[in-house]
DNA sequence: ACCTTGATGAACTACGTGTGAACCCGGCCG
DNA sequence: CGGCCGGGTTCACACGTAGTTCATCAAGGT
């Protein structure tokens, strides 16, 4: 089997001896750039991000793992019970989490049933929104049925907003989840790219993506029930 | 939201407190057949299954509730970590696992990163006063159910208002508060906002915004207790 | 009846967004 | 090595909308 990503080096004692005893070969790392330098030819088996002990940091790595052209699966993370706030508007960034302190026998349990789960592509390759269709395997786009020649960030920018439908984010939030990293000056980049992806749309669909004013953008229509 | 399947009935104390805390409605039942007949119109939003108290009737149940035209999503188990080892073979059975006892916060976020991944999105955050319902996520308002078209400042001032109902702002109060910063000169830009909310709302309902002479201006009925 | 306070309508101003074009950077190919 | 090209970022400007101010009128209170 493939080793796990672990984060960080070293990681918590508790989490050694629970990997070894559930016979789980791992890799430690401390930065993303150490995590792409010595992953293996096959691939990473998954990851285990301590989110505790460096928040910024943890959030990083997962950030890093998630945006590769693989993203990279299962990815668990491991929080004490007082963080799991944090934990909300990053829902996208992790597939379970474990809270420490481990009880025995747990993340065993859960890294069975994720392996399950991925195994079985339990997850949604498409994203259906109206007309709109996202094939998350094969990067690509349709609008009608008709496919739409998206750019890389183009493409990025249109999941992210419809994986959120009917929800507003302002430039920022949108530079930090999708550009992915903290960023001084251009919030009208946004603005530019989502006038591209408006006229990819054709004129009739250029009102999935709404602007509210002195907020950001919106894709597709509020949700007032559910 | 429609409310959560519980089993079994009546669910262990800790059970209703989280829910009730998390602000999840749900029914608990005794039988496959009880979920059946007291299904709500639009289906159960999601499943909780103990599994201790009755190992066999909750896997039963969770068969039941995966074996119909429309299976039960997302299904969450409650389970001891003395019993992890027997869920190995019945990894189709529950989406998602919660070791007991309860830890604060756990089940609340187990929920809502269960609610997101199966794509029911997690439920909007409202606020709502008798016939107006403010939609803080999507940045829109409606009344009677019919959506208000509100710009930036009459949004921001109407949110503020409707989450203090009865309690009165002088327009410096709400200058400082909604607007944000120490203001010289423009208390009248108050009255100029409070008018067109009451515009918008409609004729009906502009009495929802009431002032109070000499005063200022109050949302809702005044609050003689509390 | 007088004075104070709020409502109203309209003009003025400023800010936010859309848009076109320039710029930058890395990869590709002659 | 150098020019080209595609994609991303930044800039400047125009336009429309939203926010503010002002003058006037209506209403309330004493």
């Amino acid at each position: 089997m493939e080793p796990l990503l672990v984060f960080p080096d070293p990681p918590p004692p508790a989490l050694t001896t629970a990997l070894t005893d559930a016979g789980y070969p791992y890799r430690a790392v401390t930065t993303s750039d150490e995590a792409t330098r010595i992953e293996p030819e096959d691939g990473w088996a998954g990851a285990l991000v301590c989110f505790d002990d460096d928040p910024e940091g943890a959030a990083a790595m997962c950030r890093h793992l998630r945006k590769r052209d693989l993203p990279l699966e299962p990815l668990m993370l491991l929080v004490h019970s007082n963080h799991l706030a944090s934990l909300e508007p990053r829902e996208d960034l992790f597939d379970d989490f474990c809270l420490l302190p481990l009880q025995p026998g747990e993340l065993e349990a859960r890294l069975k049933h994720l392996f399950w789960r991925t195994g079985r592509g339990t997850r949604p390759e498409l994203i259906e929104y109206g007309p709109l269709v996202l094939n998350l395997e094969t990067y690509q786009a349709a609008i009608d049925g008709r496919p739409l020649d998206l750019t890389y960030m183009e493409y990025e920018l249109l999941r992210f907003l419809a994986t959120h439908p009917g929800k507003v984010f302002t430039r920022e939030m949108l530079l930090s989840r999708v550009w992915g990293y903290e960023y001084y000056g251009g919030a009208r980049t946004v603005d530019v790219h989502i006038r591209r992806l408006r006229a990819k749309l054709s004129e009739e669909h250029a009102a999935l993506i709404q602007t509210v004013r002195s907020v950001g953008y919106r894709f597709g229509q509020s949700r007032w029930g559910l």
